[in-house]
DNA sequence: CTGGGATATT
DNA sequence: AATATCC
């Protein structure tokens, strides 16, 4: 059924030549690498006791197994299968338990912070993925090294691999030397296996390292990522695109990709919103122009368990306690200040078992913070006070209850920093783990909270039935937290972070390692190439009339792109004319993405419609060159080519799906005239952190200073 | 009773 | 402050 249609270009392409850009313009091209290990739970195990290489081993958390080697697999024990189970396919299989993090936690961030010694973009997905944006190493080494010498190193996706000329995939071939050269560094420094994929952007190197399991990597070439995304079983496979997502999906009739790929827009949008509605239509098509987001210290440390069931209040203080201790351990070993504490649990009478988690979360007193990092005994039961009224906002105890899982977590990690010479207290650091002696006062107290007087510690929002005085105490002490929370220390100390990690693993690095463009960047670099203030998008763009250009300018730039990359001179007009085929009987042929084709051909072509989605694949190409030519003319030479009613120089309203299928040379002629943003290190602005921030950082207080403690994270030993 | 996290959005 | 998503 599938053949691969997409394989050839069409001689219509040629069309497009334009000329104008050579290949001059590769540089907008991003290459990331997406790295997952292979069972890491189970590595980790096997590198604690090797023995157990030879054998079939599960982790086991709780009665499931959550993943097992490659030993056991052949023995056809599976991920998340439940230990009766797995012991009946495989009687000696071996079980270690795995429910504490620690170990994988450690080499977890061991990991990230070797990939970081040679490319510091790298984003941390879950303990056992890493995304790397190497397209600055790639054109560091295009520079010398001649195309003819390339070739892809592993598989390439659709592709008998050794058979694939460079041709235009040069970039990507130099990634895959480097994901090469990477995945053998993890194996030799830490003993770790793993898989990587190779692609243009995140969601496509996720989706394609996993194309060959494991132990191996594979490269996807641009014009195979509809074969890739049309492989998926189901919108669910689509990274971020989640399980209510797919419940609603369903609703509509979307159960496949290629559903939602051809599902009209308008209707999605209604659904999940403007933002949303693209994103995930984009993301089905393959598109996904978000950055990889370097990836810092944890923002939230938490603790859960879940059992059989707890029923009782005095069975909660003890759980939560449990989980208190262990939790403020690690926190005074972080050292950063928590300033919010959250406890979430789940009801045993949950319709789906699933997603029936609740949670209440207020603020932490500052002296109670202070306590939990200065290894005070006395912070766990003042905490536990706290926790227990949030316990009692959401459970009324005078019924009965019946918890299956609990879970506290601190989260607004402040980092009270000293700031200033945080480069040279980072040589000095002595990962003082703390000699704190926990005094176990279980307190069953809940009232002994406070013990001075100010106002400031004055029980938080926990109370049920408060006042409004206690409301105004509250924003009170609210706001003088987080006023008094703005360490200063803007930008200079704050680079260090990663970069002090960095030097410190190459630091202890032999030098056979391949080639490392370590940090050059904090400076200009990164400023220059990448980040044109978000507010000077270029002129103000020309938005849509229903769009608050506000509204718009405060999302993240991304998000911006992918809009203005989607916007659609039909989609503001309430064109309802336009009928859609209903996704479900739209016979699966045509390779593109009519729905859209259709919005973006709008007034003009809008007889072909009813034709396309009779499946004329001819006229549906014959209409997307019209598109972007017309596109391509607009970004050229600012004439409009249609209804002038449309925005003179807006970016393209460039159908995702097509625009992922044309050649590599077009696709980064468009993105640089769109302004395909880099990816920069979001190295804090010198803002004080006042909570007003209008537009949403995506990494917010803790990449501004950090503690020197908090390179534990990356220096474990 | 599929675990124990973590992050981002609203 | 609560929810959705990911591993």
């Amino acid at each position: 059924m599938d053949s691969g249609e997409e394989e050839e270009e069409e001689p219509g392409w040629g069309v497009m030549e334009t000329g104008v850009v050579g290949g001059a313009v590769e540089d907008s091209q991003r290459v990331i690498l997406h790295f997952d290990l292979d069972c890491f739970y189970a590595q980790v195990e096997m590198i604690r006791n090797p023995a157990l290489r030879s054998k079939p081993l599960g982790v086991q958390q709780k009665y499931i197994i959550v993943t097992c080697n490659y030993v056991a697999r052949e023995r056809s024990v599976t991920k998340l299968m439940g230990v009766k189970e797995a012991l009946e396919k495989c009687p000696d299989l071996v079980l270690v338990k795995g429910e504490d993090l620690t170990h994988y936690r450690d080499i977890s961030y061991k990991v990230t912070e070797l990939l970081m010694s040679f490319c510091p973009l790298v984003e941390r997905l879950g303990f056992d993925e890493n995304f790397v944006d190497v397209s600055e190493m790639v054109e560091t080494r295009m520079k010398d090294t001649s195309i003819s010498d390339l070739s892809f190193v592993g598989h390439v996706y659709g592709h008998e691999a050794s058979s694939v000329e460079v041709g235009d995939h040069s970039r990507l071939a130099v990634g895959s030397a480097i994901a090469a050269e990477l995945r053998e560094a993890l194996r030799s420094r830490l003993g770790l296996t793993s898989c990587a994929g190779v692609a243009t952007s995140k969601l496509l190197a996720k989706l394609v390292s996993g194309a060959f399991k494991p132990n191996q990597q594979t490269t996807l070439l641009p014009q195979s990522s509809a074969e890739l995304m049309n492989s998926l079983s189901g919108p669910c496979k689509v990274p971020g695109i989640g399980y209510r997502t797919v419940e609603k999906l369903k609703v509509l009739g979307v159960v496949s990709v290629r559903d939602l790929q051809l599902f009209p827009l308008r209707d999605l949008i209604r659904e999940f919103g403007e933002v949303n509605g693209r994103r995930i239509q984009n993301l089905a098509c393959g598109v996904d122009l978000s950055p990889v987001t370097p990836a810092g210290p944890p923002q939230s440390l938490s603790d859960e368990d879940s059992f059989k069931k707890i029923s009782t209040v005095r069975e909660v203080q003890s759980k939560v306690t449990e989980l208190l201790n262990s939790l403020c351990e690690r926190m005074c070993k972080d050292g950063r200040l928590p300033q919010t504490v959250r406890l979430t649990l789940r009801r045993a009478s949950a319709p789906s078992r699933w997603f029936s988690r609740e949670s209440r979360q207020c603020p932490i007193p500052k002296h109670t913070a202070q306590k939990i990092i200065t290894g005070c005994g006395e912070a766990v039961p003042q905490l536990l006070s706290i926790v227990m009224k949030l316990f009692h906002k959401l459970v009324n105890a005078g019924d009965p209850f019946h918890l299956t899982l609990l879970n506290v977590c601190f989260s607004n990690l402040q980092t009270k920093n000293s700031g200033r010479n945080a480069i040279s207290s980072f040589f000095t650091h002595t990962t003082t783990s703390a000699a704190h002696t926990h005094v176990q006062e279980t307190g069953t107290e809940l009232g002994v909270c406070e013990e001075s007087s100010s106002i400031t510690q004055a029980n938080p929002a926990c109370g049920t039935q408060n006042t409004e005085s206690t409301k105004e105490l509250l924003k009170c002490q609210t706001s003088t937290a987080s006023s008094s929370a703005s360490s200063a220390s803007p930008s200079s100390a704050s680079s260090s972070f990663f970069q002090n990690a960095l030097l410190q693993s190459i630091r202890s690095k032999p030098s056979t390692s391949p080639r490392q463009p370590v940090s050059k960047h904090s400076g200009p670099k990164t400023t220059s190439s990448g980040r044109s203030s978000t507010l000077e998008t270029q002129k103000s763009p020309k938005l849509p009339p229903h769009v608050d250009p506000d509204v718009f300018q405060a999302l993240p730039e991304h998000i911006q792109k992918e809009l203005m990359a989607s916007f659609q001179t039909g989609d503001a007009l309430p064109e309802d004319s336009i009928e859609n085929p209903s996704p479900v009987a739209a016979p699966a042929r045509a390779e593109r993405p009519e729905q859209q084709t259709q919005a973006h051909i709008n007034q003009k072509q809008t007889s072909q419609l009813s034709q396309i989605s009779l499946n004329q694949s001819h006229q549906i190409e014959h209409s997307n060159i019209n598109v972007a030519q017309s596109q391509n003319h607009n970004l050229c030479d600012s004439s409009s080519t249609e209804s002038a009613i449309s925005l003179p120089d807006v970016p393209p309203n460039v159908d995702p799906l097509v625009f992922s299928q044309l050649p590599s040379d077009m696709q980064n002629e468009l993105l640089a005239e769109w302004k395909q943003r880099k990816p920069t290190l979001k190295i804090s602005s010198t803002k004080p952190a006042t909570k007003q921030s209008a537009s949403r950082d995506h990494r917010p207080a803790a990449r501004a200073s950090q503690n020197n403690s908090l390179l534990k994270y990356f220096k474990p030993n």
